[in-house]
This record gives C-alpha cells, sequence and structure tokens, in this order.
DNA sequence: GTCTATATCCAGATAGAC
DNA sequence: GTCTATCTGGATATAGAC
C-alpha cells in the first residue's frame, strides 16, 4: 500500500519538524552544551527514547538549524540583490526589513542568536562550524550592492569590503542584544544605520 | 612570621590570576558549558585537584572574570564621559580607541567575547546573568554624551537612546565577527561608524 | 511509534597521601 | 601546595516491552 506509506512518510517529516521548531527555542535560548536532550524532549513533549527515533544526536538537530537558517538567510540576501530597484533603495529596504524581522518575527531573530551561539563557540560538531565559516554569500551580496551605488554615486565612498562587514555585523549586534533583552528591546530607527551607507542627500 | 604570611597570600593572588587568565581564554573560546574543568586545569598545567585549591568551582571562575571584564568596561567609559573635550570629539575618541583595542589588544578582544559568552546563553550562573543584566553604565555613558552633543548640533538628531543603543551594538557586532574570524578581521574604518552619529560639516 | 528502564560514560568535585 | 585516586551525579544513548 503506498498511499499510506507516504502518509507515513509525510508524519515523520512532520514530527521531525515539530522536534526542530522546540529544539531551535533551547538552542538559541542556552546554547549547544547547555541545551540538555531531556529538554529538548521535555519541551516538546514526548519522551527522550523517542526523540532519538527521529534524531540520532543532539548534534544532528542542531547541524539541521543552523543549515537552514543559513539557507533562509542566504536566500532572502539573494532575493534583496536581484530586486528592481537603484542600489540605495535595496539597502534602505534591506535594513528596514532586517530591523522589523528582528522586532516582530520571533523565528527570524532566532535564527541570528542560532547562528551567533554556532559562531560564538569552538565546542559545536565540525559540521555546523563548516557552514558558518563557509557561508560568505550574504557579505558578498551586500558588497556588490554597496559597489553598484558607488558607482551612481548614492553610496559612500568608503571601501566596499568594510561597508558590507559593518552591515551584518551590525544587524548581528542588534540581533545579540534583542536575543538578551527580549520584550525590552526597542528597535532603533532604521534611518541611524542607513546614514552609515548612503549619502545625504 | 608575618612576612612570609603576604607572601603566601602574594602567590596564591598570582596564581589565581594565572588561572583566570587560562580560563578567560577557554571560556572566550567555547563557552561556559563547554569548557570542562579539566581542560582549564590542563591548560593551566596544574592537576584538577589543585585547581579546587584555588577556586571552588568553574562557576567562580567565570563569575570573577565576568566581573573583571565589566568593571574595566564600565570603568573606561566612565573615564571617556570625563574627557576635557566637546561631545563629537568623544564620540570620535571612543570609537577609535574600540577599533584600535580590539583590533590589537587580545585581552581587550577577548573581553567582549566573554560578556558575548554570558550574555547569549541562559545557562549561566545567577550571579553572573545579574552583572550582565544591571549593567547600564556603558549604555547610559553614551547616551549623556549624544545628548550633549544634541544640544551643540554636532551630534545627529535621532532619539539619543537609540543612538547609544546602536553605538554599542555595532561595537558588540564587530567584537563578535573578530572572535569568530580571528586573524582574518580587517577593522573597518572608524570613519564609517562615525557617520552614524556625527553630523557631517 | 511510543514508552520505561537501564547501561555507559564523562565531568565536577572531594579525599587523602606526600 | 600539589598530586593521584576516587566518589558521585547527571547526561547521552540504547534495549526491550507494549
Amino acid at each position: 500500500m503506498p498511499r499510506s506509506r507516504e502518509l507515513n512518510e509525510q508524519m515523520k517529516a512532520e514530527r521531525r519538524e515539530q522536534i526542530l521548531a522546540t529544539a531551535s527555542k533551547l538552542f538559541a535560548e542556552k546554547g549547544l552544551a547547555a541545551t540538555k536532550i531531556t529538554d529538548i524532549a521535555a519541551a516538546a513533549e514526548i519522551s527522550q527514547g523517542l526523540l532519538y527515533h527521529y534524531y540520532k544526536s543532539k548534534e544532528e538537530i542542531f547541524v539541521e538549524l543552523i543549515r537552514g537558517a543559513f539557507e533562509r538567510m542566504s536566500a532572502a540576501a539573494t532575493g534583496l540583490e536581484t530586486l528592481p530597484m537603484p542600489a540605495a533603495g535595496k539597502i534602505k529596504f534591506a535594513i528596514e526589513k532586517l530591523l522589523e524581522g528582528l522586532a516582530h518575527d520571533e523565528t527570524f531573530a532566532r535564527n541570528f542568536l542560532l547562528i551567533a551561539q554556532a559562531s560564538i563557540s569552538d565546542a559545536i560538531p565540525e559540521e555546523a562550524k563548516a557552514i558558518v565559516l563557509q557561508n560568505k554569500t550574504n557579505y558578498e551580496v551586500v558588497e556588490r550592492i554597496m559597489l553598484e551605488g558607488q558607482r551612481d554615486g548614492t553610496v559612500k565612498d568608503f571601501d566596499a569590503k568594510q561597508l558590507a562587514l559593518v552591515f551584518w555585523t551590525t544587524i548581528n549586534g542588534l540581533a545579540l542584544y534583542k536575543g538578551v533583552h527580549g520584550a525590552k528591546y526597542q528597535p532603533p530607527n532604521p534611518g541611524i544605520l542607513i546614514s552609515m551607507f548612503l549619502n545625504d542627500k
């Protein structure tokens, strides 16, 4: 009966998703080493044994989360680049969207924390480390946009690599702050960040 | 013999210092949970047992490090405020010094990572959490300087709290990046950051 | 698929000899 | 003060019943 076979597959996938979502919260809050597999099972309201039916280790869950976070980030960055607007508009748009996402989209904000957790600690699986270090897409996309904007005179004349670096580290820093101070976080005016990159007209 | 007693005290203090310095590196690299007490002992080249002669737990070491990091940061921030220069000069000076410290002073850069480690994870001792959360000095100092600069027209007219927030989160984001990418880190031109805060003249 | 019970391992901390 | 040896607890992962 191929039908029920497919259904099973789908249910399994859903269950895995559910576990992932639960683990994502815990990892973002506490980090990999401090999150116990029992915590995940308890939060997902399943037994510890059952968890091992879906994932073979804590690390596997973590790696899958990191991979997903990066995939979404990179996709968004690439999407940004292909928007039909001038470079200055893309930068403005990106900053606004990022700040908005940070402030209002919990999953989105959590992705930054997760990546920060993976970045900051050496004690993470090789595979996760590799994902973090290999990823340059975001930086490169922003660098290209900065260069484009410098050609048409709308972006300030600093080194484009440095501009891209500051762009992302600033967003990252805000994400961290939000993660730490939670509800007390008041998003800054996007104009503050935008003024680093664009010439005033 | 009071003399040798004092000497002993001093030697003990030195030994503690040495352990702290060693632990600082490990915690900054791996985080609290992932750093084993055996790692610290091994790196300090003493036995595990001896380590407990100087500190009663891993947490105690961590808390002492966090406290020290914050004390130095706050002292620096307060010192900044009393410098005999106009607000715009202080901001410029602070950014330059912070970027310089990040790039060239390993201990200084490590302090940021340590604080990030303590901030990012919920799984840290109550005492350390309290230190992190109570600390507002740095933000308040910068906020006051921003206000001062707005009065004399040199600082941009955004909300001063937001400016202070962006100021510190940006530095923090760069510190994280430096921590992750190590030697590959190329410090950005201070002018990029300065342009967020000061009106062009 | 799901649970409970259990084996295994490893890290934190202590005891006691030197 | 310093070490080695050991205790203890807790976390990962597995086994086996249902």
